[in-house]
DNA sequence: AATGAATGAGTATTCATTCAT
DNA sequence: AATGAATGAATACTCATTCAT
């Protein structure tokens, strides 16, 4: 299918069609939403009728599920190296951080797509989708849980709510960063993995409600 | 738009059906998100045919944007609320840190909407809640510049970043929080402020890229 | 549903839409075929936009069923008739024959429907049509077992073959009787009762193979 | 178009492509219908691409009328066998039913679908085939009328409308037989030519409307 | 207030057919 | 002979919106 090259090293100068439908879709779908944005949308901006897109794409949902592929197969293949990193657990917490958030960055619309768009999957696709995030959530919680082993973080921690809030933050990312901004996506992953590990190391953990003093607001 | 009471405190007896549509649609809308869910579903959940829905909104637009005022309302409430408190900066934060957590969790469907929907917004309403969105921003950021001021953080924090980092975390709260879940959304509320808190007060600041030891990732 | 009318007793002057749906359905079905006949053909017919049918149907197949399920009302009540009739097994076989190829005859595209295009229904539809068409065939082989029974046919006829004969032969009127032919329906139904009659009272049974001879045709 | 053998006995050891497709095509159409099926099912079922099929064939409905072509040539030898017979018009009769319900029986799917879906053939092809199918009549109506001239049958039978049952009857035969039963196809021949026989040898005719005693049945 | 019929533009998807390689 | 990419027109179905009653 990939074509035969002269030059098996050589960079990869022309990309194969599918990759640009795929590519055409991780845009299309950020900037319009996939609910909103059409298969004529993606095959406009491919530059074919949109039915020729169904050489290349099984439905709609297909191109969404294969986009997320990619990205599960990257982002697994970054807890994998950190993974194999010797450090200790505060290192390892801050290099995740630093590196996850640079993906994020430097993968806005990808990233973004996978943390907004997931819901519009359905049947297998969806539960195969939703116990990749739930490994995404012990993943971070296992780090953070070493890191209180290592008497670095209050014992009180409450880790799994931490986890939560570390993923959210970074998640989030790509909903406010606009490339080509003053600082680079490298700086912001620092001051991210800094605020992250502040976060994890100092915070007073509040594993059990403390007290029945409670201030409800009105709904 | 809905009619104010003569006693606030007397119970609501019968809601209005102009209430009851935004509600239906609150619900709706979080339950399919807003392009996918449809002006029937929200009518099949008021109990009127689809066509009288138009009796109480000028379009499904419209309906969204109004959703989004009644949150706007509430969350300026809140902010005023907390304002006019005579207590020092990092008290603030903390506070408005645990109540603007609260306000989320116990209205989720309704805070999920106002982070998730905004984009389909058009024109002038766009514009608005851009302007709006903003205004939070800068108002999280005023409150931690004052814990710098006060000498509780690192002075050389970016508090815009931070500020940023505060609010991607609360807003996410809906994404991953069940109602009836173990811990109530009070003691959420307090973990939330406290690693806010934790955060902001102990991060080393990073308001300049410090080297230029980058290593970039591979897109 | 059903307009007010001052004489209850009056013609209905003017069917509703929902009738003229189905009615120009079966019209349209039968002459290009199920498969091929568009929603459109049948919206253009009706005079109505395509999009404006579905306020009177849920799907295409939909509106097969239903022009089948009125089809079974239709004949269900003709069987019953003749069950409640107090006459020997021959004349009921006859009167059955030339009732149901009477009403083959003036229900041309609803009968011919009902024979050619069940197969595009599915699932559940699909199980109780066969179920029905079942049912038929059970019905006339206990009126020919009571011819058998009452000595008018020979002893050895396969009645479950002569059966489907004559069902077979009934359903295939409508494939080549031309409206405004020189013979009536009526006319028509009686030769046919009687080639039917002839053919139960006076075959001789082959209940069983009765040698080896086989002469083989090749595929 | 298709090759013939020298030695018509010798084991057909490879069967070329052309043929390949005609029966995929016949088992494909039969399953699903001319107009359901798609030329992309045929080519699945032959094993190449879809665009490679048209080496083959110049368009679906030809493939359709060369399925129908070799129908008639078959049909057509059977036919001029039995008129060389030298036999009285009622063993005429039985041999051609008899020889005729067979072929149908052991060519299941090509007798249904000459049948079943000659209404999808266009222009000239439609034509032949109304021709072909009006010459069929007219051999089994000449076939019954030497019947009656034999004075074998009811001098008062309506000949062309018995030509019809009959044919009606045997055509039918693919639509409820199953491969595989309890019956031989022999045998069903058999049993099927007797009851031709009895009917045509035992109807009373009704050639003209008797009375006006017409019992007209409510649409 | 509410109905329900109708609109008209849009959506994803299918498919027979062509054609350069 | 065969591929596989591309076409272009058609298909069933959806839906926000309007409006006479």
């Amino acid at each position: 299918m990939a074509p035969r090259k002269a030059h098996p090293g050589a960079p990869r100068v022309r990309r194969n069609r599918e990759d640009e439908v795929l590519l055409a879709a991780i845009d299309i779908f950020h900037r319009k939403g996939y609910a909103t944005a059409s298969i004529q949308d993606v095959a406009d901006s491919v530059g074919v009728l949109k039915g020729s897109l169904y050489h290349y794409i099984d439905t709609k949902e297909d191109l969404l599920a294969r986009i997320f592929a990619e990205s599960d197969d990257q982002s697994h293949a970054i807890m994998q190296e950190i993974a194999a990193l010797d450090i200790n657990a505060v290192e390892r917490l801050r290099i995740f951080a630093r590196t996850w958030s640079l993906w994020y960055l430097e993968n806005l619309e990808r990233s973004s797509l996978y943390f907004n768009e997931w819901r519009h999957l359905t049947g297998e696709r969806l539960t195969r989708i939703t116990a990749q995030r739930h490994r995404y959530e012990l993943y971070v919680t296992d780090l953070i849980d070493a890191v209180v082993r290592e008497g670095k973080a209050d014992p009180d921690l409450n880790t799994r709510y931490a986890a939560f809030f570390v993923l959210s933050a970074i998640n989030v990312l790509p909903s406010w960063y606009k490339r080509g901004g003053p600082d680079s996506p490298e700086h912001i992953a620092e001051v991210w993995s800094d605020l992250i590990l502040g976060m994890v190391c100092h915070s007073q953990g509040r594993r059990r409600p403390r007290s029945s003093a409670r201030v409800r607001r009105a709904a």
